[in-house]
DNA sequence: CGCAACGTTGAGGCGTATCAAGCAATGTGG
DNA sequence: CCACATTGCTTGATACGCCTCAACGTTGCG
């Protein structure tokens, strides 16, 4: 955890703090959320949610990456979405999670014991136009992953995967200049492969193949250079 | 469109009434929607939005069945969701529709105009928390529909497809006894196909196999009649 | 009737899964 | 410090499921 913010743990130097379901709230609000707020860690690999549990509690990723993922009784595993720093986890109003939820690297949340988020959800109309705005967002980007999993090829997916993790780890501030990019893989094959709903051998030649083709450079495992992006934004079908 | 309420055009005889956005109104939230409320109906194969499209309206299926779709430049085509009655359409806070909406069967619509809906939801808790509610079925839905996308054999898929439509269409009261289920297809075979991420071939070699087998027994293009339903969601991988 | 829209069926090819082996990096216990 | 296991990834050979292309059947309608 980092520096000012593990000292203080406070809402002002949060990183999440204008991104996050809280983000609209004024000072007063904000000091209620203070008030209940309670943190939590997770450790690479564990499981921050069952589906089928009773939730608990609701809360915001702070740092580190956990999937949603569901499963086939056979061992067959589809991941449903990332959730990055600022992502939403929990649901008011519902009694148990739909989807199990696993941390990926080590996870710190920011979590509200649910019986009181819902009745500040009752009573303070920004945070519930928020979780309704970012809820919305979510229903976007899960629509848009269905077109990938349904039509686009394995080629395609891949491309996809890197120019998202690209936009969303990247300075905004950089500009479109065509300077080369480079982005650190939060997953190993297997989880993309889950995510792409591909395989992790499929997965590995795609990447063997855009790297000869000069579409990518890999620097050991989770290193990614992006030499060209619109071109891979092509490639990734746009 | 049917009979009372065509005559009245009433909320009380709305079929809709307790399923959709409005449903936990109160009378006097009621009088206002009713009040700012109008009636559009499209065409079967007709637009309803198309994506980009800046969206001056937002409503509730009435009477029909629509589709959200989404393709690729080439035009490869991956549908979204179904519109049944109750379903809602259109985004509060949102400029532009994110997808195409198309009629699929001639479409009832009780609209309300953007703006004017906007200032009500800021006012009345009851209908953006039933927003937010819907919001989440939606997300479980998508959700659900990425794990049959990326994993489900086609074969899976159609089963699937079929059991929803059962689940949706039947009336609950009808108990779960192994009674033979009748259902009526709301879509073509290519519809299917861009639902399930499929070819129209494959669809209709699936329902030929299924019918082999006597999973299933075909009444013209679009009967199906399910003589063991259990058997059915077996196949379709719950 | 003739045509159009929708659906079925067949032959063949392609893309991805499956199965299997091997490599590199890292860890572990004797 | 070496022998050995483990984990994550890559590569190859082969199989198979679904797509593509093409022809034909069925239904409804001007």
């Amino acid at each position: 955890m980092q520096l000012a913010f593990a000292k203080t743990k406070s809402c002002d130097v949060c990183p999440i703090r204008h991104r996050a379901v809280c983000a609209s709230c004024n000072p007063d609000e904000l000091a209620v959320l203070d008030s209940i707020k309670t943190y939590r860690t997770f450790e690479a690999g564990q499981p921050i949610l069952f589906a089928e549990d009773r939730m608990s509690f609701v809360g915001s990723v702070v740092f580190g990456t956990a999937t949603l993922e569901q499963m086939l009784e056979d061992g067959r595993k589809q991941t449903l979405g990332l959730l990055l720093p600022s992502d939403f986890i929990g649901r008011p109003g519902r009694e148990r999670a739909p989807y199990n939820v696993m941390a990926i690297t080590d996870v710190t949340l920011c979590c509200f014991e649910k019986r009181k988020f819902e009745e500040l959800i009752a009573s303070t109309p920004h945070i519930s136009q928020r979780l309704l705005e970012m809820s919305l967002d979510e229903l976007d980007a899960a629509r848009d992953w269905m077109l990938l999993l349904g039509r686009k090829t394995a080629r395609e997916k891949i491309a996809t995967f890197l120019v998202m993790i690209e936009k969303r780890t990247s300075d905004p501030r950089d500009g479109q200049g065509i300077v080369a990019r480079r982005i650190e893989l939060p997953l190993t094959r297997e989880a993309m492969a889950d995510y792409l709903g591909l395989t992790i051998e499929t997965v590995s030649r795609q990447f063997t193949a855009l790297k000869k083709e000069g579409v990518i450079a890999l620097e050991g495992k989770r290193g990614v250079v992006i030499p060209d992006l619109p071109r891979l934004t092509e490639i990734a079908g746009f």
